[in-house]
RNA sequence: GGGCCUGUAGCUCAGCUUGGUCAGAGCGCACGCCUGAUAAGCGUGAGGUCGGUGGUUCAAGUCCACCCAGGCCCA
């Protein structure tokens, strides 16, 4: 093998005076590495120590400060529900946000962040209802409101404590809660300017009743359990015979004989006297069927064709024959008698009709059923609701006035007997809702509610243009708003509640319409709300407002829909904020809420700002399942808390949890995950811990060498950094994180750890303190350090802060407060003739043939072998040309480079080179550890190679490229 | 039942828009080395019929249809 050396050799006696048993320890004359940086995290004891140190900073009011003159970027947070604690989706959510915000800090926006609260509502009610009773009961109203407002505030403080642990920066100390008197005032305010617009109409909507409590339920409130009911068949004559049997195939002059008539079936008598049509599905087949010996004689029956056999056969009548059929769609408007009543019902359509019971045919009470009455309502059938709060009906039933319905259901059956209109009675047991405060069951029942029209002034066509100036992420997100916006029913706004922000309108207590001056009115009562909160239009005497006009108005009770709340915090909070701006920049939430969030806010703002979104952008996150893809659930016991997170690993794992995976689909977690990105994160915070160690000895401002100086490997590995970078920005800008996530653990992991951090040591370690090659090599780690602690800054917050004090030279109080390292720069063109990546591809074959040796028990390190690598053009110039740096690179003790010519059999071929490797038969150094043939030669150093000896008495050694 | 979405090695992700070196990366795992990043670091290696089935095509994770599993929102 042939020497480089560079040293002038002294030729040593062979029996030097040094003594073999004094060693001298060349320990001191390295540069080892050195930091007060822990290798481990400790995250969950060391996070809160960064926590505190914000705090103390003011760091989000340093950040504003900071980035007062900069552009804007508005993320608008959506109000968590402030009712238990956060649980692994809610910190999904705040850690994206988190991300974006602190990305867009970095790339030099003023990005505020306040988090909100959604405070009113049911839930809330129904914990204090827990502790207090229904409001009225035992306490008032107002001291029920009261107790709310506090429960509120006791969860929001809980909730706040587990945000921040999270690292999310925010203005925690200032936070928007839908129940702050001035949003409450503008959620009014909101109402009035919808009004204005010409959107909102009373309407009458059947919602769940329990008869005990007197009030409306919501669907939370319902529980379902198994009822006995009687179940009856009932006839709806027919009108006009031949309106129906012009609309059937059949055979002509075949018309059969006797009654004719439309068979439902129903499991609440009771509602009969509702009743406003008869549904049949369009599609269904349904048969006109003679039979021969019914209860009365002969007659014809209609019911699907799918169900006739079951049904005569409950009826008990074996001899008919069907007459006729037809599409259920065929007979839509046909005019059918009610059964009791003087009046004719339509047959009408729904795609709700189905074969799993019954007849086929439905009968239909507006103000009885959900299903019914969005049937109704594109029949312009009249919802009627003649049963009072009780459940008994109103005085003026006809037959049926003042009566109880459970104990009506016998009456209606009577009736129905006497008019020969009952088929069939029987009793059957099914699942129906109950109240679960009573246990009792339901009704449907239609009371007066207040709506948001979707068609009435343009509302639902609006929308839709205003969804296509919105930037969907992922894209389908679009389709999927445009497919809710398309179907969605008018919004009932109206609860009949305590817990809520009022609608605060006064109706004419004869002709039921709204009091002239409306819109002043909202004012007022809003600017009393301002002062004292909501409780103002509690108090509010109608008088105060109104005068002597008073005794002529009602005041409405009804408290707004949460969804209001929520929806329209552009205008509540964006729009009034200062420092916040209408529209949003983004919006970001789970993939639910385009049902809920983004599809409110849609509504409000288009509804009260002529057609505009509140929103340019709008991202979605999938829900958190388990490793399997199934949902997080109690029952399932798969759940994932973030406070067990936080406290076992750290949060900076949690939120690298986040940043690692593609939330645009569901995002899975289980204790695999979440070990594996543990493992990942001590891979980076190593690296990071590397490139401080070697830095502790660097002052930036005095060390650092100008880029054309440095070697080959660090401009190199500078620009590397510099290509990274690219990507990242342009990742946060897409919000991609798991690609940086994925870029930058590789860049760790492959650039850094086993390719320039491995090839630097030797430089780093046995190079003189202040020589270049050292430096050179600091300056890189420096800026690639500098570049890093930005890039991990957004996602790995905690840890990012930690490397940041650890950096050495000049900085600010927090990471959190910089922009985007700009000291990075691309390879000149010299250190270009340096293929990198072709060497690392032949450095690979040279370690395949070191563990062969290695396997053979040959060789341990590759310092202990020697290497030939034989190749052609272009490889044979590219390595050639670091001549003896090639072995530094190798870190092997000697690399050359021959002609493929020369090869000698014992030489493996790989892909563009042949290898020739040996373990080294020389001395070896004790200080740099390669194996060297002039290691013994020098008198005051004779365990040193000559490479060493230069370093540690001489003026160091020279290196050009590695 | 409907709308939207997801399904590539044990894990996290590339590749799929513009079908043909597209079967990749890192982790984990196995084996080994180092002991001057050491509860670290380095090397080598074994893992996938790209959810399934049909189709289009000379050629399909890559286009189409259907199915299965799972998710969100409805019914």
């Amino acid at each position: 093998m042939a020497s480089t050396g560079q040293l002038i050799k002294i030729t040593l006696p062979l029996l030097s005076p040094v003594k073999e048993n004094i060693v001298k320890d060349y320990k001191d004359t390295l540069n080892l590495p050195h930091t007060e940086f822990p290798m481990r995290g400790n995250l969950p004891q060391r996070e809160p120590e960064t926590l505190k140190y914000w705090e103390e900073l003011h760091l989000y009011q340093l950040l504003r400060e900071h980035s007062q003159s900069r552009p804007p970027f508005i993320l608008h947070d959506g109000p968590p529900y402030a009712n238990g604690d956060i649980h692994i989706g809610h910190a999904v959510n705040k850690i994206l946000k988190d991300i974006i915000i602190k990305a867009k800090s970095l790339s030099g926006f003023n990005a505020p962040y306040i988090p909100g609260w959604d405070c009113h509502g049911l839930p809330i009610e129904l914990q204090v209802e827990k502790q207090l009773g229904k409001a009225g009961d035992k306490v008032n109203s107002g001291q029920f409101r009261k107790a709310c407002r506090e429960y509120a505030t006791v969860q929001i403080n809980r909730q706040r404590t587990d945000f921040k642990r999270l690292g999310v920066i925010g203005d925690w100390e200032h936070p928007y809660l839908t129940m702050d008197f001035k949003t409450e005032a503008h959620i009014i305010r909101a109402l009035g300017r919808i009004i204005a617009a010409g959107h909102v109409e009373k309407g009458v909507k059947p919602v769940h009743w329990c008869t005990d409590c007197r009030s409306a339920l919501a669907e939370a409130e319902v529980e379902y359990e198994e009822k006995d009911s009687i179940a009856i068949d009932v006839r709806f004559p027919v009108i006009t015979e031949s309106d129906l049997f012009n609309r059937c195939h059949h055979v002509p002059g075949h018309t059969g004989s006797g009654p004719l008539s439309i068979v439902i079936w129903t499991t609440t008598p009771w509602t009969l006297p509702a009743n406003q049509a008869v549904a049949l599905h369009p599609e269904l087949e349904y048969s006109v069927v003679q039979c021969e010996e019914g209860q009365y004689g002969p007659e014809r029956l209609i019911v699907a064709e799918a169900l006739l056999k079951e049904t005569l056969f409950r009826y008990g009548i074996d001899r008919y024959h069907v007459i006729a059929y037809c599409l259920g769609k065929s007979l839509e408007g046909l005019q059918l008698q009610h059964p009791f009543y003087d009046r004719q019902v339509p047959v009408i359509l729904g795609e709700h009709v189905t074969v799993e019971a019954g007849t086929g045919a439905v009968h239909t009470a507006p103000g009885h059923g959900l299903e019914d009455y969005w049937v109704g309502t594109r029949y312009h059938l009249p919802v009627e609701n003649p049963v009072d709060g009780e459940g008994c009906f109103l005085p003026t039933t006809p037959l049926f006035a003042g009566e109880n319905i459970w104990k009506a259901n016998q009456h209606v059956i009577e009736v129905l007997k006497t008019q020969g209109n009952l088929l069939h009675e029987h009793r059957i047991r099914h699942s129906y809702p109950h109240c679960w405060r009573h246990k009792t069951p339901v009704i449907f029942r239609a009371t007066p509610q207040w709506f948001i029209s979707m068609d009435k002034q343009g509302l639902r066509a609006q929308a839709l243009t205003a969804i296509k100036t919105v930037t969907w992420i992922p894209d389908w997100g679009q389709q999927r708003i445009e497919g809710m916006v398309d179907n969605r029913p008018d919004w009932c706004i109206s609860r009949q509640r305590t817990w809520g922000v009022p609608l605060p309108l006064f109706l004419h207590k004869e002709t039921g319409t709204l009091h002239p001056h409306t819109l002043e009115l909202i004012e007022q009562v809003a600017q009393r709300v301002e002062q004292v909160g909501i409780e103002a239009w509690y108090q509010l005497s109608k008088e105060e407002l109104l005068g002597k006009d008073a005794h002529h108005y009602e005041k409405v009770t009804d408290t707004l829909d949460v969804w209001f709340d929520s929806g329209v915090t552009h205008a509540s909070i964006l729009e009034v904020h200062p420092g916040l701006q209408v529209p949003a920049d983004l919006y970001l939430e789970g993939s639910d809420q385009h049902r809920g969030w983004f599809n409110s806010s849609l509504m409000t703002s288009v509804a009260m700002r002529a057609g505009q979104a509140p929103y340019k952008a709008v991202l979605t996150h999938g829900f958190t399942v388990d490793a399997k893809g199934r949902k997080m659930s109690k029952s399932l016991g798969n759940v994932v808390a973030p406070q067990e997170v936080t406290k076992s690993l750290g949060a900076d794992i949690l939120r690298l949890w986040v940043a690692a995976t593609d939330y645009r689909g569901e995002i899975s977690v289980s204790d695999e995950i979440l070990k594996r990105i543990a493992e990942a994160y001590r891979r980076l915070r190593n690296t990071a811990r590397f490139f401080l160690a070697n830095l502790h000895d660097f002052n930036p401002a005095q060390h650092q060498v100008p880029p054309d100086q440095l070697l080959a490997l660090d401009q190199w590995a500078i620009h590397r950094a510099w290509e990274l970078q690219q990507e990242i920005i342009q990742a946060y800008e897409q919000y991609t994180f798991h690609v940086i996530y994925q870029r930058i653990h590789h860049f760790c992991t492959v650039d850094m750890g086993s390719f320039y951090l491995d090839i630097i040591k030797d430089r780093q370690y046995t190079g003189q303190k202040e020589g270049l090659p050292r430096r050179s090599t600091q300056t890189a780690l420096y800026h690639i350090a500098q570049a890093f602690v930005r890039w991990i800054a957004p996602l790995l917050s905690f840890t990012a802060e930690e490397i940041w004090r650890h950096l050495p030279g000049d900085r600010g109080p927090s990471v959190l407060l910089e922009t985007w390292y700009t000291d990075l720069f691309p390879l000149t063109d010299l250190p270009q003739l340096v293929s990198w990546q072709g060497i690392f591809e032949i450095r690979e074959s040279v370690y395949k043939e070191l563990e062969k040796l290695r396997a053979a028990e040959a060789l341990g390190a590759s310092l202990e072998a020697e290497v030939v690598v034989y190749c052609e053009e272009p490889w044979y110039s590219q390595l050639s040309f670091l001549g003896d740096e090639l072995r530094f690179v190798f870190i092997t003790s000697y690399a050359t480079v021959r002609p493929s010519s020369e090869r000698p059999t014992q030489a493996v071929a790989y892909p563009n080179c042949w290898v020739w490797a040996v373990p080294s038969q020389h001395p070896k150094c004790v200080r740099c550890w390669h194996r060297r043939e002039d290691v013994g030669q020098w008198a005051d150093h004779p365990q040193l190679c000559g490479r060493c000896v230069e370093n540690v008495a001489g003026q160091g050694e020279k290196r050009h490229y590695a």
